[in-house]
RNA sequence: GGGGGGUUACCGAAGCGGUCAAACGGGACAGACUGUAAAUCUGUUGGCUCAGCCUUCGCAGGUUCGAAUCCUGCACCCCCCA
């Protein structure tokens, strides 16, 4: 039995508790169970949700046993927290689907063989499901006091806003009260954490248990992560960062984090890595004397892909930068190039394009996507900013042929620093 | 209902008969520098069969050798009076 309670402190991973003075003794003396909510509105989970399942990790780790709730009922409803609006309802079918994605991605990180403290993932809609209206009411609804509900943040803020909140949202707290009063009775959960603004719906948890089952449970929250720059963790112009390899490339993943800005670096490590402290305050100075080496980031990026993509995406994710950013590219195989490749936008061409007088650069640029108008293709190519296989190509002029092909039948296209395209010949 | 002002390229804004594909600023793109950062500097910024040609200045007509610039009508926006 690890002592996770100061591992978590050190790391800054303790936002609010409850029972302040006898929670870490408490999780000191014996192996716990604990739970935490993951939201089930796609088929993968993003880098959102990296922070809750690395919290359930650290505390498997430490010998408790991870229950995940991948939200079945109460993702049909849709949390009101920190939302500004009301959400879209899901169908039954899609959720579904959703939660065999996620749960697929939840044992890369969490042991769902290891014995006593296996993790678990339920959906809460195989309980909710059960429940009349009546029932609920008569049996949970009851236990709910609704000036108390009221006074809580998650509600005074929806109540005083424009969108207001609707009957539906009002009760979200209610279900996943009561997902915590279920968890302990079926599995002998006692702990949930969340994300700080989870803080009034585990209370209500908290307060549900006692006053149906007269037990004592505990909570849990973490700080948000958040970019110093106040947006969030996890967003680019280009979307959201996904765990899943199909939806974000593992370079692209590898990429996300080694571009992380100095003053997140530091607590990205600590948050979502498992690097013991004497590491990440080596790094913490390192980010100090030498920020150029940018070391913590290569750590932090090395770390994380190793952990969510495994040693194959990670080598995969090197590999790629080795070329997204080294020199010519030159006898690779169709196979490489399109795994590195697989973000980038691809344009099949016929194979007789490359024939005598060859494929116009001018064309090939516009074509691709990667310049509006021919006009701009001829500009860049005057500007020095286009690249074939990597290689600039300042000739106006300039052809493809079957000699570029930098496999057996592509050629990378390149604007600039890091636009690429791939041309396909067939 | 009456009077006045406006509508210019991605945005803001000059231009008020030819030398206007349209000053200037922002943004965007490229290059140099750099830490795959920030800042900075330089260049580019309608299309094409690109030393040339074609289409653009709210929309439709007209005057003129020639219009973003002048005239007429229409649409939208702003201000003042009722």
């Amino acid at each position: 039995m690890n002592d996770i309670f100061s591992d978590l402190t050190w790391r800054g991973l303790i936002h609010q508790t409850t029972a302040d003075d006898q929670l870490p003794a408490w999780l000191n003396s014996a192996s716990r169970t604990v739970y935490a909510g993951f939201d089930p509105t796609s088929n993968s989970l993003h880098v959102g949700s990296l922070l809750p399942l690395m919290m359930l990790r650290r505390f498997q780790k430490s010998g408790h046993r991870p229950i995940a709730i991948a939200g079945g009922a109460t993702g049909m409803i849709g949390d009101p927290s920190g939302k500004s609006a009301e959400r879209n309802l899901l169908s039954a079918g899609q959720l579904s689907e959703n939660l065999q994605g996620i749960e697929s991605q939840m044992r890369r990180l969490l042991d769902f063989e290891c014995g006593d403290t296996s993790a678990i993932l339920v959906n809460n809609n195989d309980w909710m499901g059960q429940f009349s209206y009546v029932e609920f009411l008569r049996d949970v609804g009851k236990n709910f006091p609704v000036n108390v509900m009221l006074a809580k943040d998650s509600i005074k803020s929806r109540l005083t806003s424009e969108a207001g909140l609707s009957y539906t949202e009002f009760s979200y707290m209610l279900l996943q009260a009561y997902d915590f009063a279920h968890l302990n009775r079926e599995y002998g959960c006692e702990l949930q954490i969340g994300g700080s603004d989870q803080w009034g719906n585990v209370t209500a948890g908290i307060d549900l248990a006692r006053r149906m089952h007269g037990v004592q449970l505990y909570g849990l929250t973490c700080p948000l992560l958040t970019k110093a720059d106040g947006a969030k963790m996890g967003k680019t112009e280009s979307g959201a960062i996904w765990l899943s390899a199909e939806r974000t490339s593992p370079y692209t993943f590898y990429q996300y984090w080694l571009n992380i800005a100095d003053e997140d670096a530091g607590k990205c490590l600590r948050f979502l890595t498992e690097l013991d402290p004497q590491e990440i305050e080596a790094l913490d100075q390192s980010r100090q004397e030498s920020p150029h080496l940018r070391e913590s980031q290569k750590r932090l990026a090395e770390s994380i892909t190793l952990m969510i993509h495994g040693e194959p995406g990670l080598a995969k994710a090197r590999q790629a930068t080795e070329i997204f950013f080294g020199a010519e590219i030159q006898d690779l195989s169709d196979g490489e190039l399109g795994q590195i490749f697989s973000d980038v936008p691809s344009l099949t061409v016929g194979f007789d394009q490359l024939q005598e007088p060859g494929y116009s650069l001018i064309d090939a640029l516009a074509d691709s996507g990667l310049c509006k108008s021919k006009g701009e293709g001829r500009r860049t190519i005057k500007e020095g900013g286009a690249y074939v296989n990597n290689r600039r190509i300042s000739d106006l002029e300039a052809t493809l042929q079957r000699s570029d092909l930098a496999s057996e039948t592509m050629i990378v296209l390149r604007r600039g620093k890091k636009k690429y395209a791939l041309l396909r010949f067939q």
